[in-house]
DNA sequence: AGGTAGTGTTCGTCAAGTCGAACGACTAGC
DNA sequence: GCTAGTCGTTCGACTTGACGAACACTACCT
């Protein structure tokens, strides 16, 4: 493959200045949400993540790519060796794209990543969050123009993440105590009527409708209905 | 950069029978998920696509990316020697990447995605479901082994999308329009409590408590209210 | 001790990605 | 008519990604 890298600048300046405006996508501007703001406070949780492209030289690119394809191995428990053949690749190339030593082809982060079973942009894009807890009545509201309808974010949305979405209904007894989950995994649940007790086994809330959590889903946590007919939308994220 | 492909099997066939396992990664397994199944249905609807990764071939994936970028460059209206000035690399190499004829670099994909304004493994990637409604009471139930958890599922996950969680909170009156938003934006709605007018301004549906629907945001839409007080988790899909 | 199998790194070779230049086609202006 | 500019395609040259082979190291077995 060629030479220098495209937009390093080590060719004629030809880098384009469109370059820094590349994908700061982050999230819909106000004017793409689906309300506009006329009297809410800004939105959005400060920890949102800058997503995968424009804000980064091609290096710091190549940097990340080659710690991505490590953490994917690591956890995958494979060798170099093993993860080379799995992808068809050579073990040569591979101890070279892990040491940021290259440019890969699209093919060559293709067959990895179908190798260590992950999408493709999981290896171009990074990740990661905490349990944050929103009341009822809480949280960054936004209403539109008109006055009857107002909105509330709960939470933003982070690149490259798959999501289930759910509907639950629970009755009082037994609580459900899950086990971790695949690594990485983050809930959400809005609870829509009765009362629950939600959250990581080490420290559960007790929410009321309309209150909202997140949590890890990648250790043990419980859902334990405190009323009859007990409903909550579950939102599980996971990269 | 090299020689043919990797898995392409032009080499010795060194395409390794994991590449046939990749990232088939279309949601937690039933083992993984939050809750297992006791004496429920199949869950997963299924128009579920396959995420990012394994399931194409090489030359399928490089004719993919010729097309996104044509796609791209044309809704952005450039022409391609102009896109290949902001990207900073040389016409030609545009020309035949458009042609589907070669194998980028993941630095001229970066460069290109960051002129072309989009996240780059969206040129790898791309996606798009429609309309889908999931009445309360409807849809694959799974039940945990205790008889007082039932969770339904309503959508399952899409591979490199980004989304917004919200919670709306609207009165009777006027009637929500909103413009199209970005595009293949998806807006995912679950009726709490009242009783709704939601999805496309061509065609909404009426919702009650436990309702669901799902519709493409970048598409004139409507949230109208038909009870006071009425609640509904939006989740906003966009890539 | 020796041998085998596995690990990851380094090396030299080759072909393809990328480059700039040339080309033909097209359009707009004089 | 002509000129200038832009467009996209093709070509030959150059650099580097990817290859296989060799190497050093480790662990295990006889």
């Amino acid at each position: 493959m060629a030479k220098s890298s495209p937009g390093e600048g080590g060719r004629s300046g030809n880098r384009g200045p469109a370059s820094g405006s590349g994908a700061r996508n982050r999230g819909l501007s106000h004017a793409e949400r689906p309300f506009s703001v006329a009297r809410g406070e800004s939105a959005g949780p400060s920890s949102v993540p800058a997503p995968g492209g424009g804000e980064r030289s091609p290096s710091e690119l190549i940097a990340l790519i080659a710690a991505s394809i490590r953490r994917e191995r690591d956890r995958a428990g494979l060798s170099l060796t093993e993860l080379a053949r799995r992808a068809g690749i050579a073990k040569s190339t591979l101890s070279q794209l892990e040491s940021a030593a290259g440019n890969p082809s699209v093919e060559t982060l293709w067959a990895l990543g179908a190798a260590l079973g992950v999408p493709f942009s999981q290896l171009v894009d990074p990740p990661r969050p905490n349990v944050r807890v929103i009341r009822a009545g809480e949280g960054p509201v936004t209403y539109s123009e008109q006055a009857n309808y107002a909105a509330t974010l709960l939470a933003s949305g982070q690149a490259n993440s798959r999501r289930d979405i759910y509907r639950l209904e629970v009755q009082p007894g037994e609580p459900r105590i899950s086990q971790p989950h695949m690594a990485g995994t983050v809930e959400h649940v809005v609870l829509g009527t009765g009362r629950a007790l939600v959250g990581p086994l080490t420290e559960p809330v007790e929410l009321n409708p309309g209150d909202y959590i997140a949590y890890p889903g990648d250790a043990p946590h419980i859902f334990e209905a405190l009323q009859p007919d007990t409903i909550a939308i579950i939102v599980m994220e996971h990269i």
